[in-house]
DNA sequence: CACAAATTCGC
DNA sequence: CGAATTTGT
């Protein structure tokens, strides 16, 4: 009988196209690891431990992928702690030959992976796979070897590498019987007072949930390249909180979506897939992208608001779409992304205040929290990025909910507007009186008046991109 | 529809 | 030296 093969899960919770498990499942009976592990990415690195609405869904993960395995006739081996310290001990409990996990590019991941390199020594290998991504991030380089910062020259080169491999089923297992586990339920991942995950329900984690939410989006992918921008319809796969625990192998969504539609209606997908990918190569070459500005010293003259930074956190800044949004993200601990590029501008730009803070509650709040996504997510609409972007956008709050057709997608999360008309909801201090009294809106007491104007917002923002520049070359 | 703003990347 | 995901007025 051949010795036992330590699988270690980080966030790629499933059993399906998952090269540690196969490799692992070949070698030898395997046990089945998750470690709960808040002190590496929560130390040095700067506090990045897994956020609220996150740890919500990781809890219901855990509960399917434990039920799954058990269906497999195995268990699933819960431990929390430092995982360099943890993944040792569990191995030499269960006396194991090896050690089996997937590349991540989270700069917490290198450091547990060292520890545990240094404390098992030679004989007792740790053995890394691809396959969190499309793509290992490192391996699409220009010609002379550096890294790309730009997204299209990166995505262009990407294509010499695509597609990913098809994915491949879960393997046959044997199991080793041996292991302590702590009680999933005492990890208290869950809300308990204040309970705010009551609006989590439209969520399924786990690998089934997961594969369930890529067929439902098979129905409308063919509409994404327009749907995907307009927040009222049910236009994006959602698949994004599956993909940040692993639930699903961005391979396995690859095929699946180039397998039903022709090439043309399958790239503005697969591009936003790739996405996925640039963010993880960004993160890679700046392991500080989440805490620190990719172009050095761009940091603008922040307002300390607190009261403004709350206002926006609880989507009362008066202005519909931005407060549609951010109620959206608390109520589900989702955001419609075009909706997320509005409402980051306007903290960032109309408010002035330090994208780390938007950031910060994003981590919090989103099931799909991903630290490369988020910190180039932020870092982009900043313009504090690596990228090279000649102009200094900021996002018209008014003009996009009204181009985009967000009127419904207002009404749903800003019911107190629900009566204001098509026209009129995107700004309703701009409507006649008449109207407003018409649809019971009294600004400043059923709704709140415009925390900034957008004009003056906008050139303080302006003024202050200025001043930075100036200062930079004096 | 034109034009403003205005820099760094990648080949 | 052409080009840069997603703009605003």
């Amino acid at each position: 009988m051949s010795a036992p093969q330590l699988v270690w899960f980080r966030n790629d919770l499933r059993l399906a196209d998952h090269a540690a498990i196969r490799a692992a499942a070949a070698a030898g009976p395997v046990a089945l690891l998750y470690v709960f592990d808040e002190v590496t990415p929560g130390g040095s690195l700067g506090s990045w431990a897994m956020g609220a609405a996150q740890r919500w869904w990781l809890h219901h993960s855990l509960t399917a992928l434990a039920r799954d395995i058990a269906a497999h006739g195995g268990r699933l081996l819960l431990r929390r702690g430092a995982a360099g310290v943890i993944v040792p001990q569990v191995a030499r409990e269960i006396g194991a030959a090896a050690v089996h996990v997937l590349h991540h590019v989270e700069p917490w991941a290198a450091v547990q992976e060292a520890a545990i390199k240094a404390d098992l020594g030679a004989d007792l290998p740790l053995n890394r796979y691809d396959g969190a991504f499309l793509i290992r991030p490192s391996q699409v380089r220009q010609d002379n070897g550096a890294p790309y910062k730009v997204f299209t020259p990166w995505w262009r080169r990407a294509q010499r590498q695509l597609p990913p491999p098809p994915p491949r089923p879960a393997p046959m297992m044997q199991f080793h019987a041996g292991g302590k586990s702590d009680d999933l339920d005492s990890w208290n991942l869950l809300p308990r007072t204040p309970d705010w995950s009551g609006g989590f329900g439209i969520w399924t984690p786990g690998e089934a949930g997961a594969a369930a939410r890529l067929k439902a989006f098979l129905d409308v992918a063919a509409g994404y390249d327009v749907a995907r921008n307009l927040p009222s319809q049910e236009g994006t796969s959602r698949l994004s909180p599956h993909l940040a625990m692993g639930e699903i192998s961005i391979a396995s969504v690859w095929h699946t979506i180039a397998d039903v539609l022709p090439a043309a209606a399958a790239e503005p997908f697969l591009r936003e897939l790739g996405w996925r990918d640039f963010a993880a190569n960004m993160l890679e070459i700046f392991p500080d992208h989440a805490d620190a500005p990719g172009r050095p010293g761009f940091e603008l003259a922040w307002r300390d608001a607190p009261a403004d930074l709350s206002a926006w956190q609880r989507g009362e800044t008066g202005y519909p779409i931005v407060d549609a949004g951010m109620r959206q993200l608390w109520a589900t601990g989702w955001m419609h992304n075009r909706v997320r590029m509005i409402a980051a501008s306007f903290l960032t730009k109309h408010l002035l205040i330090d994208w780390r803070l938007g950031e910060r509650w994003f981590w919090d709040c989103l099931v799909d929290a991903d630290l490369g996504a988020n910190a180039m997510g932020w870092q982009w609409v900043m313009g504090s990025g690596a990228e090279s972007a000649p102009f200094y956008r900021i996002f018209a709050p008014v003009t996009q909910s009204a181009k985009f057709g967000a009127a419904a997608y207002i009404r749903r999360w800003v019911p107190e507007l629900a009566g204001m008309d098509d026209s009129s909801i995107h700004a309703p201090w701009e409507a006649s009186p008449l109207l407003r009294s018409a649809a019971g809106v009294r600004l400043g007491s059923t709704y709140p008046l415009p925390i900034v104007d957008h004009a003056a917002g906008r050139a303080r923002a302006l003024a202050a991109h200025a001043a930075m520049k100036a200062a930079d070359e004096g």
